[in-house]
DNA sequence: CAAACCGGTTTGCGTTACAAACCTTATATA
DNA sequence: TATATAAGGTTTGTAACGCAAACCGGTTTG
């Protein structure tokens, strides 16, 4: 029935700015390090190594942890389920801004 | 320069979902009461109490006690301030749904 | 061989959102 | 007249959260 209403049903794990941030930068670029996670999203790296296990543990991102020569390196990806979440998401968003 | 790291600014005050509902009821009205936005939010009472406090703190509302018969009655309003918040927000919201 | 650096993770802490419990006054019931 | 019950909210208790500082294993530099 009620429009407004609805924002209450909004995904709270991709509503969060951090996370908002990151999900861009992968829906985008379908795959992205640490650091250039980092430098885009401007979190700090406790942060975003949180909000990272908390997408992944949505299974909403995929990492995977390999070396590049002998340094570590994560490299993250946006599943299927993260990429339909994040549609899903932006649509209701959407939908809210058009009761305005 | 980047556009999507501007979402990390949005305003967590207004971001809150259960905030949001409010104040997309008042922003429409200009002045209703509690027992109105309950209905309206399907907040329960504790919750949107403490919802409305941190608006008013804000100064986003304003928040008028006073008696309908002998019963107690919470009026809310939007106040400029809180209208002129909304609007960035939303427009900040705007944009970066533009960016997909 | 110590110090600084790299790529992250974990810890500690203040803040938050939430609903249950509670409060005050008013009305209904017995 | 006691005593539930309801109306309209507020306060309390608690688990989860977001954040940056501190930390960690390994590598390179001085």
């Amino acid at each position: 029935m009620n429009e407004t209403n609805e924002i209450a049903s909004l995904d709270r794990l991709i509503h969060e700015p951090a996370r908002l941030a990151i999900l861009s930068v992968l829906y985008a670029v379908k795959e992205a390090d640490f650091l250039f996670l980092l430098r885009e999203t401007g979190l700090t790296k406790g942060n975003l190594s949180t909000h990272l296990s908390k997408l992944e543990a949505a299974g909403y991102i995929e990492i995977e942890k390999g070396y590049v020569g002998k340094l570590p390196q994560t490299l993250c990806r946006m599943t299927e389920q993260g990429r339909r979440a994040f549609d899903d998401y932006r649509k209701q968003l959407k939908d809210f801004l058009n009761n305005f």
